[in-house]
DNA sequence: ATAGAATATGAGTGATAACTCGCTTTTCAT
DNA sequence: ATGAAAAGCGAGTTATCACTCATATTCTAT
């Protein structure tokens, strides 16, 4: 027996029934975020919601910033889940249509579940542990890194890292913002139109200056 | 005379001494979101620290997010000032130089006071009255494109409003990602090599295809 | 000087929410 | 079957916070 603590362990626990109750009361996060928006997510209203007790509750979670903290992260999961299905075809594909194929999954990621996306993003305050849970996972930054590194004989950067960060910033940003701000562009073909846009922005930028002498500047050498 | 309300209207108010009482409850507001964070600024904080009593902190502003609001203003309004002062240059010069300013601005902007602006942008939560306080106003939108409208010869893009989407997103997200995510970035001339590639990036876009039968040549430098 | 309007005060109120703990019910190995 | 561990329960505790109001102080016009 050696010491029993008295208080549950505050974590894991698999005996079917219980991953049924946290499975139970992530659910009822997200709904309630998306349904209700981030002030109503109460410890108490959560557990209501999952047909669930408050106690019970805290005998997975140490508060609510786990429980969004678990919403993000199975949000980040699914949408892992689709890009890494694509990633050995876009992988092979040259810097001109792979980009262009990025920037599609990035679209499309966008549209997993885009309410829950934007109250993730506008309402959740990054205090705490959500503090790490940064808005594109540094994931995506080292994957987009290893595609410039497989390219490189087509691409015309030299900082790598730079080109990176410039990259992914703007493919997010822009996916991003489309998304979920402007919802017109979602119809139509004028999402197709964002799509083409992005894709001469990023590719122009990645396989360098067009006309010698364009937009430099005065530097050392 | 008339019907004075017996409450006041808990609006403006202008006899020197409640100006600097707002004032004060401002200041306080934003010097309490930059050293302990949103969750710690309460209205019974706020008046505490600005030296004023609760009582007069709701005889200004109806709520917490009306402080809140008046914060996100002042830094915005601080902000529009830098920017309007160098318009008129930045609008007279073509493409290539005009880009390169207004990253540069757009950097400078973030650099004003990026402690707060880091707190408005990440601690936040965009509800009630906030929902509208966007992360970079329709102004610069509307300033952007009427630059590119007075430049229109010299781009080679279909769709205004698109481009000016485009652009405006992509130059916040890089300058607003690198000073508040990458403060590695602030010193050396990692900034400048950032605002190469950022001009690079956009301008780029701006003009055009280069590859492709389309042979515009345009030389400045 | 003085009245009344404007401004300031801060203890108090009510609501809400995070979190606990003694207890019951379920599961499961024997 | 049975007992102990796991899971579940939810009223109750504690704390914080937004916000009010009866009262006090300061200003301004006459």
């Amino acid at each position: 027996m050696a010491q029993r603590p008295l208080i549950k362990p505050r974590k894991d626990a698999s005996q079917g029934r219980s991953r049924a109750t946290v499975d139970a009361l992530v659910e009822a996060t997200a709904r309630i975020l998306v349904r209700e928006g981030f002030d109503k997510a109460s410890t108490n209203h959560i557990a209501e919601m999952a047909g669930v007790s408050v106690g019970s509750l805290y005998q997975y979670f140490p508060g609510k910033e786990a429980l969004v903290a678990a919403v993000i992260a199975r949000h980040q999961e699914e949408i892992a889940q689709t890009v890494r299905g694509e990633l050995a075809r876009v992988f092979m594909l040259p810097v001109g249509e792979g980009v262009r194929e990025i920037v599609a999954m990035a679209v499309r990621s966008h549209r997993i579940d885009p309410k829950l996306h934007r109250v993730l993003a506008e309402q959740i305050p990054r205090v705490g542990d959500l503090e790490k849970a940064e808005t594109f996972s540094r994931e995506n930054f080292a994957l987009f890194r290893s595609y410039l590194e497989t390219h490189r004989g087509e691409i015309c950067v030299d900082d790598l890292d730079l080109a990176t960060f410039v990259c992914v910033t703007t493919i997010e940003a822009l996916t991003h913002n489309a998304v979920l701000h402007h919802p017109r562009m979602l119809s139509d073909g004028t999402m197709e139109a964002l799509i083409d846009n992005a894709t001469r922005l990023i590719a122009g930028y990645l396989k360098g200056p067009r006309d010698p002498a364009a937009g430099r500047h005065h530097s050392a050498a």
